[in-house]
RNA sequence: GGGGGUGUAGUUCAGUUGGUUAGAACGUCGCCCUGUCACGGCGAAGGUCGCGGGUUCGAGUCCCGUCGCUCCCGCCA
């Protein structure tokens, strides 16, 4: 017989019944009736009931036994009784008659619970995750991520991808996120960076004579998290593909998104392949935003030329300023008390805009204080242009084209929230295209990369040369689904002279370009495939799957938002003499010294 | 860097207009219980109400400051 086990906690059923059996694992819960205990043994597959009574030899320690004791329990595998048969447990049917037990591990009190439905604070959760990861829907979460990883490498080699490992240690970049640096030893003042993301590797890749390369990617930015970004570090499905056009990118990478979603959705719709193409200027109007949620019905509307030099003077005055109106449909909500209204007014102002204004189409006419100082033709034209019917009503934002824009989709999705418009049950995938290259900086007027940098402009050098810089278009785009950014991507300038010129609009000198990036830079002078990728966030589609709001539900060790393992306890202070080797003196902020003492071994 | 939420027993929470001894559940410990599967019953221990200051006869509750966690804005080519 095993050392420790001849089933796991999963495995026995009714035909095991007979058998000697041994089992191994977490003790989850137990059932003391004083001269009969029941123990709920767990691993990762599964429980199984084991079961003494005073007769037994064992019936003490399993009875000292805390939860989450690790214990080795051997017996009889028996049937259970009609009555006694538990139909939620595939082990259910049986349990073991503990004739020796052995405890491997015992278990001090539990700070946190494994068993049960409680919940618990991210810090208790973080501070103890070895524990927390014990749970039922944490074990789901992680074993989920393990498959998908397995999936997405099975589903990228046979679409003709090979997997490489890029360096960890590399160079600072000057663009982009902050860098994690690391100090160089034998460079006194010299510092390594973790990657951002593999992208210049990615590049020279292809220009190294691969053809179709992929990785899981770790990826390392020092900013701030959110729910769905995590602080730190993070996983992505890294790609590049040589001699490859946009729609090369898009036909290998949809079925790989589609196949992965289609085999972890739980049966959920998933847009089916090829994805709809969306354009950045159509998404930033349609839906106020870059990554929208196309599970929320309602689109934003252009309607400035339906306030324009009307008499609703606020809006009129805006738009001689410069100003546009969106208009968000908001259907059969006309009956609703003017509370309803007055209320999302106040959430406009919360949210730092000026009001929300909003016209009622009830009864035939257009009721509200802004349709009272609007003519026919203009509420007829607004109806129009939004599509509403008798009984919806519809919202309006005015203000500078950028800002309406933007807060004109955080109202589609308010209104959606309120009006509980949202089908959850689904997974809407589309590509935004056509970013802009050049945007103008708001604060220095000087026109600067929109993006990426690396990407090619759409009409190349012959747009960079007679084009307004601020109308050229990108060959980069991003996969949205359900609102989430997924991954965003390009088709390469791997042409030095379009690199030079385009980095001359956003005001860099050829000597800057090369001092930044001189390496990649070089290799494009000797022979490089046009080529293009994309890189899919892993973590954040395993959320999607998981269906849950936060990222760190998806990770094992995550860090806390202010990038703290409370696990590991980093980051924390190094000695004198590591701190010597690498020439590092410490210059502290006076109100941190407490907090960032330095170990003195 | 800015804004919102939050902090009370080991844990998750309740705690009224400021008023006597700060409660419950889960967990822990003890006793009882031979068919439970969220077992049940009886009992006990367990608290500087995040921390510091203030107002008050009196503060978990009001005020100021500060720290942690969290969500959002900035940031994330």
């Amino acid at each position: 017989m095993h050392r420790y086990r001849t089933h796991t906690c999963g495995a026995l059923r009714a035909e095991d019944a007979g058998k000697e059996a041994r089992i191994s694992g977490w003790v989850h819960r137990k059932r003391d009736h004083g001269n009969l205990l029941f123990v709920d043994l767990r691993d990762q597959y599964g429980i199984t009931q084991c079961v003494a009574d005073t007769s037994s030899a064992v019936f003490k320690v399993l009875e000292a036994a805390r939860p989450e004791t690790v214990i080795c329990v051997t017996g009889k595998v028996v049937p259970r009784s009609a009555e006694t048969v538990n139909d939620k447990l595939p082990t259910g049917r049986i349990e073991v008659v503990a004739a020796a037990v052995e405890v491997l591990s015992e278990a001090a009190v539990l700070p946190m619970q494994v068993a049960g439905e409680q919940e618990y604070s991210e810090e208790m959760r973080l501070t103890y995750r070895f524990l927390d990861l014990r749970r039922e829907k944490m074990q789901a979460n992680i074993l989920l991520r393990s498959k998908v990883i397995a999936s997405i490498r099975q589903r990228m080699w046979n679409a003709g991808f090979v997997e490489f490992q890029t360096p960890i240690l590399t160079a600072s970049s000057p663009e982009g996120a902050r860098d994690f640096l690391v100090p160089s030893r034998l460079h006194p003042g010299k510092f390594y960076a973790l990657p951002q993301a593999p992208q210049q590797f990615k590049q020279l890749l292809m220009t190294s004579g691969f053809d179709r390369y992929f990785q899981i990617a770790p990826c390392f930015r020092d900013e701030d998290s959110r729910a769905d970004r995590s602080p730190g570090e993070f996983y992505q499905l890294d790609f590049e593909m040589a001699f490859a056009t946009q729609d090369d990118v898009f036909d290998a990478i949809t079925p790989v998104l589609a196949g992965i979603f289609q085999e972890f959705g739980n049966g959920r719709p998933v847009t089916t392949a090829p994805f709809p193409r969306i354009t950045y200027a159509d998404a930033m109007l349609k839906y106020g935003s870059d990554k929208p949620d196309l599970r929320n019905p309602l689109l934003v509307s252009d309607v400035t030329e339906a306030f324009r030099g009307s008499s609703f003077g606020l809006f009129a005055k805006n738009i001689d300023k410069g100003g546009i109106v969106r208009a968000i449909p908001a259907p059969k909500s006309a009956d609703n008390p003017r509370s309803f209204f007055d209320k999302l007014n106040d959430w406009a102002r919360e949210n730092g805009a000026g009001g929300l204004g909003y016209i009622q189409y009830k009864d035939g006419e257009a009721r509200g204080p802004i349709a009272k100082n609007l003519d026919a033709t203009r509420v007829a034209q607004i109806k129009a242009a939004t599509g509403a019917n008798d009984g919806d009503s519809v919202f309006f934002v005015c203000d500078q084209p950028d800002v309406a824009a933007k807060f004109s989709g955080l109202v589609r999705t308010k209104l959606c929230d309120e009006l509980n418009l949202l089908d959850r049950n689904k997974f809407m995938f589309c590509w935004i295209v056509d970013f802009p290259m050049f945007e103008r900086n708001k604060d220095t007027g000087l026109i600067e990369f929109s993006h990426n940098p690396f990407s090619m402009p759409q009409g190349g050098m012959d747009a960079l040369l007679n084009q307004d810089p601020l109308t050229i278009k990108a060959y980069q785009y991003d996969i949205v689904c359900n609102g989430v950014e997924l991954s965003s991507g390009a088709i390469r300038n791997h042409r030095p002279d379009i690199m030079y010129k385009a980095f001359e609009i956003a005001g860099y000198k050829n000597e800057d370009v090369e001092a930044r990036f001189g390496g990649m830079l070089n290799a494009f002078k000797y022979g490089a495939p046009p080529h293009g990728g994309s890189a899919p966030g892993i973590d954040r589609i395993v959320m999607l799957l998981a269906d849950e709001p936060n990222i760190r539900e998806v990770i094992l060790f995550p860090m806390t938002g202010r990038a703290e393992d409370l696990l590991m306890q980093a980051p924390n202070s190094v000695s004198e003499k590591q701190l010597r080797e690498l020439y590092i003196k410490l210059n502290l902020p006076k109100e941190a010294g407490s907090k960032a003492e330095v170990k003195t071994n």
